[in-house]
DNA sequence: ATCCTAAAACGAAATCATTTCTATTTAGAG
DNA sequence: CTCTAAATAGAAATGATTTCGTTTTAGGAT
């Protein structure tokens, strides 16, 4: 099983290691984003030694190959979310149940390159992010 | 002088200490953005005291208050921006020598309503950033 | 199937930017 | 000029994240 993740890992050009294939199924499962701790008090049990580090530099290394996506938050603490949309898109993400929705990819590029052309700089990243509530936290009181 | 900044600082209901205002003036002296302890090691010499919680925490109040704006950093670390731009509207941030470009508002606004409609959600907030090398980095080799 | 090597993981310790806390000082309204 | 809430000092704590030297392992090569 996880053959899906094993190939997005070897298309990435990292080792199909039991525990990146836990934190993917891990993540997977998560409804919303979550942290590096979190995902490690998970999964320590599944194995005989896992180190938090080791978590970190997991999560790092996927989201910097595209496997998994990061959530830029207002504590400026790192979360991870699992993102199964190849497209270029962006998140809408609630800060109270951690629900992350898919935005589809707006005018974003065509502003790259106007501010490209205009200024003569080269744009090498973005990041567009909705932060709020979703649906079902906004209609209860955000219960947490 | 600096009329302006303790007028800017009376509007967001700040009282207009001295060291605030310090932190205006420097920051508005800035080309770039610049972080807590650069703005400390610079300011301190003005002062017989000036404790660096001071300017953290002053740099974060005039942010919360949109006296200031705050860049979004890889490196996570907290750096800030003196904008006078009153408008809606975003930035295009030279990783490299840390110049600012304003990026006139986008489609935003727009997007965070559709968002709030197809999902019921509540868009509280949103990060629009452009990360990349400005003209003159571009073109040298990126010096620093 | 076994070897071999670069990649991955360990985990204790370090880092270090940022925040907290309590006492003291000060801006500015009255 | 007084008074009080707001602001500051500064030492100490915090705690998420990273580093480091060692050990283990995935997976291509034999």
């Amino acid at each position: 099983m996880d053959q899906r993740h094993a190939s997005a890992l070897k298309a990435a050009g990292m080792k199909a290691t039991p525990k990146r294939l836990a934190i993917l199924e891990m993540l997977e499962a998560e409804p919303g984003y979550a942290s590096p701790e979190e995902l490690w008090k998970r999964l320590k049990d599944r194995f005989d030694r896992l180190g938090l580090p080791t978590v970190y530099r997991n999560l790092e290394e996927l989201s910097a190959s595209g496997v998994l996506s990061k959530v830029i938050h207002p504590n400026r603490q790192l979360y991870y979310y699992f993102c199964s949309n190849r497209e270029h898109h962006h998140h809408f993400v609630c800060l109270s149940c951690r629900k992350v929705e898919d935005i589809p990819a707006c005018g974003i590029e065509a502003l790259e390159q106007e501010v490209s052309k205009r200024n003569g700089g080269k744009v090498l990243s973005h990041i567009l992010q909705l932060n709020g509530l979703c649906g079902g936290c906004a209609d209860n009181g955000e219960k947490q």
